[in-house]
DNA sequence: CTTTTGACCTGACAGC
DNA sequence: TGCTGTCAGGTCAAAA
């Protein structure tokens, strides 16, 4: 599920939920994430307030403090990750690995099947945390420009399309909007980063922004069905011009989607209207 | 240093 | 019905 937009869609969501809110109790039945689910975080989180969630790439922080005490949750969705807001009591099923419980009794309960997520606490300083200190740009950043990327893709001969999904270099491009912000951009994705003009990059920047931006709108537009009891995010309804759909007609030129694969990932792409 | 490959894990689906 | 293989929104760590 998560990409960037259904990551910003969630800390929309959870915000008015979780703001001012003291933490009961959280509650581990599954510890075995990416990396375990520290056995201190039950007894560290509880009776401190949410004062605020910030989301850094695909990380989200939730800030929490205890008068003295303060410090970050952070928590990450992998690949099959969600979170949802349950009003009442709900069984648990099999992939509902942590509830935090709150002081009203809402719980805010983590679902990962395939458990390539994560729950960790940051003591001090979030951008010292090492999985966070070496993240690139945020993609929505005034920062984030074609100059930027042009900049830092000299000398680089990596495809643009895994350039653009290094999160060292700028964070929360996933693999359907590395493609669909390609194609809106008319770069192939095998185009060497360090081989693309400054003009072609600030075209790019713009695509990537007006495409994330338009994924975050379409699933801020489901966000109460979200919030709510099934818990479908999304930016499904977002309609994809060549993600997954290899040997279609291109939406603009009808020549057929190609498709390949890049670093293990697949890559969709429009033969005649990207070079 | 860069680039590639493997690893983690479950579920859905196609094909036999 | 059930087996096997492939693929899926991520990204770190090790190998080359």
């Amino acid at each position: 599920m998560p990409e960037l937009p259904e990551v910003e869609t969630t800390r929309r969501g959870l915000l008015p939920h979780l703001k001012g809110q003291k933490i009961r109790a959280l509650i581990v039945r599954e510890k075995r994430l990416r990396w375990l689910v520290p056995d201190f975080l039950p007894e560290r989180i509880s009776g401190k307030t949410v004062l605020d969630i910030a989301r850094r790439g695909k990380y989200l922080l939730f800030d929490c403090r205890d008068g003295k005490e303060s410090g970050h949750l952070l928590i990450h969705l992998g690949m099959s990750g969600s979170l949802r807001i349950l009003d009442r009591p709900v069984q648990p099923g099999k992939h509902d690995h942590v509830d935090i419980v709150l002081e009203n009794g809402v719980h805010i309960r983590l679902t990962d099947p395939r458990r390539f997520g994560a729950m960790l606490w940051i003591d001090g300083a979030v951008d010292a945390h090492p999985l966070l200190e070496g993240l690139g740009l945020e993609p929505l950043s005034d920062a984030f420009t074609g100059d930027y990327l042009f900049e830092v893709s000299r000398g680089k001969k990596v495809p643009i399309k895994q350039f653009l999904m290094n999160s060292h270099i700028v964070t929360g491009i996933g693999n359907i909007y590395a493609n669909e912000a390609l194609y809106h951009a008319g770069i192939h994705p095998k185009r060497a980063a360090g081989r693309l003009s400054l003009q072609r990059y600030t075209r790019l920047v713009q695509s990537i922004r007006e495409t994330l931006n338009r994924a975050i709108e379409a699933g801020g537009s489901s966000i109460r069905d979200f919030v709510g009891s099934n818990g479908e995010a999304g930016y499904f309804q977002l309609d994809y011009w060549v993600y997954g759909r290899d040997g279609l007609p291109c939406r603009r030129c009808s020549a057929p989607i190609h498709s390949l694969r890049q670093g293990q990932r697949s890559s969709f792409y429009c033969p005649r209207c990207q070079r």
